[in-house]
DNA sequence: GCAATTTATGAGTAAATACTCACATATGCT
DNA sequence: AGCATATGTGAGTATTTACTCATAAATTGC
């Protein structure tokens, strides 16, 4: 059971200590994606940053902080990739919207599955911050204005299913360890056009 | 990273014995369901299981060969219900079967959610064991076989695919804390004909 | 009842790990 | 240069945790 501090210690002010704050972040993202969160410690992650721990302890007062604000980055980042799709989408035909929210989110998550994995289930036991829960909402509502804007019922549903269905598939291909991003495409496409009962873009028989 | 010692140390013999090996896996799981990987110890494990530490020693030499116990018991399960479901469906016509399928995967999934998804998680970080992979495979086979008996193309690859968008779907309901079996059922029946590209069992439109 | 075997106990140990703090060094400012 | 502030250090501490072992109790077979 995690401690409540979960925010960073503090913002670093001169460059240098910019370049620490990211060096760990870094660092706790490598072992993660090799050793999971079983690897996972303060000890090893300031070795592996080449930093001492102290140093470590003055940006993140626990180590959930760290996960935390990994989890914090990378949705930042999903986010900003799936409001810009669904802004372009908003007034285009459906399909080529939903098309590029799924290769969003196959560029999210393809490039370092295990990451991805690892946060996901880390998130599923840190304690809920209203930063991060709003930030999945507003994925989950990119997703759902474009839904809604084509007239499907229930989007806040399909959104939810969709962003769950494609990811499932994703990391399933990640642990196989596919990399091919456009065969993985057309699968993730096939299942999402078929769950909201609407042609595909492009017709294309099963790979 | 794990050591090697995986499988559990001796089998009881007496049934006094079967009862404690019961209740060391039944206090884990519900570890593993109320605070996740994080909470999962051995000493805990003992005393929510109300033995002594040395009992649980006796059946398990490590608390990794609990989790691949957990992880074993719950998979020969899910396999059983799948080859009936295969088994029943591979003369009868495509949509009943698959139909059949999702439900085992989502009875398999829905009761016990959180349980399930740190047990998926605790696999992707402990070594692979034969046993525990014939399983897996054995499980997308009996998928595959349905798949290949109507005549769908790269049934391997397409059983891989449709386990994991509905793990996924059956996943993020669980997290969400949705019980109603029926209305998820609907819905990833619809993400997997379309991904098979076949036209549903009864036509529904969107929830 | 009695020995052999199986099972249960829990104090104890060694190691891992989260985190602190007194101190050293670097940087910015005037 | 000199002061204030920001940053870096790592030995050290308290706690957690995986696992052992000597011993006790229960069960089985006779």
């Amino acid at each position: 059971m995690p401690k409540p501090a979960i925010n960073p210690r503090k913002r670093p002010r001169q460059t240098r200590s910019a370049a620490t704050f990211d060096l760990v972040l870094e660092a706790a993202a490598r072992i993660l994606e090799r050793g999971g969160l079983a690897a996972f410690n303060t000890n090893a992650i300031a070795e592996r940053a080449g930093i001492s721990i102290g140093s470590l302890y003055q940006y993140f007062p626990t180590k959930e902080a760290i996960l935390a604000e990994l989890i914090r980055r990378k949705r930042n980042i999903l986010l900003g990739h799936m409001q810009t799709a669904a802004q372009q989408g908003q007034s285009a035909r459906l399909a080529p919207a939903i098309d590029a929210l799924i290769d969003a989110g196959i560029a999210h998550q393809l490039s370092r599955p295990n990451l991805a994995r690892s946060l996901e289930y880390a998130e599923s036991l840190l304690p809920i911050t209203t930063e991060t829960e709003t930030l999945k909402q507003q994925i989950v509502h990119a997703i759902a204005s474009v839904l809604a804007a084509h007239g499907i019922a229930d989007p806040a549903l399909a959104a939810r299913d969709l962003a769950a269905l494609t990811r499932g598939m994703i990391d399933s291909a990640g642990l196989f360890g596919e990399t091919d991003a456009a065969s993985l495409r057309n699968r993730v496409r096939r299942a999402v056009f078929g769950y909201l009962g609407i042609p595909q873009g492009k017709r294309r028989q099963a790979v």
